[in-house]
DNA sequence: GTTGACAAACCGACCGGTCGGTCGGTATCT
DNA sequence: AGATACCGACCGACCGGTCGGTTTGTCAAC
């Protein structure tokens, strides 16, 4: 694009994403008013339409921007473990994480389906594609690795996984708890047991290992090593 | 309460139910306007004020008449059968069936996280406690049949078995795809595995076995035996 | 190093439209 | 007569979006 920007203005337009997802995130997309949202990022009208051409597009940004942030670097986590079977735990556990900070699984999938109905964004609004193939990946690894059985279908077992993910997000957010690390555990637990995974659930890192930047793109190379395309929303 | 009423005037308000719920369920409840609901239901502003003080009690009214009668009737389509595992698999397929007549899973979900900023009714709004319940107790009963591992804990797994068929539900409404009956198929057969029921997922009835008006009392009755409170909204 | 010009960034009054909700009246029953 | 059921004009509030104008930052010309 060759639209210049300012610091300020990048900066002024990252804090608008923020602040609708949180409120998107919270009261939902057609219930959060531009004004709720422009007197939350401290803004006004005229303001916010230089940033955004409508509210649906900014939606969209919200979208887009919560994939690749949380989709990086929860791959980099993942990616510090040997075996698929310990990536597929420290991913899921880092998706659950990263709920307190950016919405999550749920909350996008309803963002998704509130905009289905926005003209503008008509465009394909598949969240969850993107996790489907990389657990079918790790559920190959896996096999591969003797932690699987082969009998079971990777990709029917993928789409289990994520679709029961999103379902237990969801109920935790009806119930207003968060996705607490126990019921992680046990979502895990059940799901490897589904998918015919003979290890394990393995512990939780006390230790959170935080990595650091340099291996981060390391670890993120290794475990998106098979190219899936990034970039459909 | 002491209200009189009408055949007619039960019938508008069914009406309106119906057609809200079926509204809802597209659009959301927040995306949906008093107007399109009225005159969906052929009806105007001082008509539907007379049937219901506000759209967040019709709404109220809508999740109650669906919990009534979708659970009345897949109760009784389960309880034709034997076996807990069978029943587990025949209600599993009556909801599934259900969702192109009522609001499904996920659109309960849905409405119920949009109702919850809505002060008139902050009410407890869980309306999977039941189904979570009466899937423990099937659970238990599959245990005693000697068709699941008694090693794992009903309450958990039947937690584990809501939340995914939730999260299925929800997928497909993004993909704007049915919940089609190979779906569901392949639900059953992950779940199964996951909670240790040892037994292959039981056919699909290719002839749908419709219980008379008679027999469905019964039914109810032996599924529902041990008394699930049926009241909380 | 001051100046002036121009674009980027932001302001806030304003727009037509729609929202949920109200109310005085009317038709239709028993 | 009186309750039930419905009508539809109307209300203020708020919706997403527009627009003419002001501030702020950058940079070339002098």
């Amino acid at each position: 694009m060759g639209t210049r920007s300012t610091d300020r203005g990048v900066e002024t337009r990252n804090r608008l994403i923020a602040v609708a997802a949180e409120l998107f995130m919270r009261r939902g997309y057609s219930a959060t008013s531009l004004n709720d949202i422009i007197s939350a990022a401290g803004l006004t009208k005229g303001g916010f339409y230089f940033q955004f051409p409508s509210k649906a597009v900014l939606a969209l940004a919200v979208l887009q921007t919560t994939r690749g942030h949380s989709q990086d670097q929860i791959l980099a986590t993942a990616g510090l473990h040997e075996r698929a079977v310990d990536q597929i735990a420290a991913m899921v556990r880092a998706v659950a994480e990263s709920k307190g900070t950016m919405p999550a699984m749920a909350s996008l999938s309803r963002l998704c389906l509130e905009l289905a109905s926005e003209p503008e964004v008509a465009e394909e609004l598949r969240p969850f594609e993107f996790w489907i193939t990389l657990t079918g990946q790790l559920f190959d690894r896996a096999k591969a690795d003797g932690d699987m059985d082969p009998a079971i279908a990777s990709v029917a077992a993928a789409r289990f996984a994520v679709n029961a993910f999103v379902g237990t997000d969801h109920l935790c957010d009806l119930a207003s708890a968060p996705l607490d690390p126990a019921m992680v555990d046990d979502y895990l637990a059940f799901v490897f047991r589904a998918v015919g995974i003979s290890a394990d659930v393995p512990p939780r890192a006390t230790n959170q290992s935080r990595p650091s930047d340099t291996e981060t793109d390391k670890a993120a190379a290794k475990i998106g090593a098979d190219a899936i395309e990034k970039e459909t929303v």
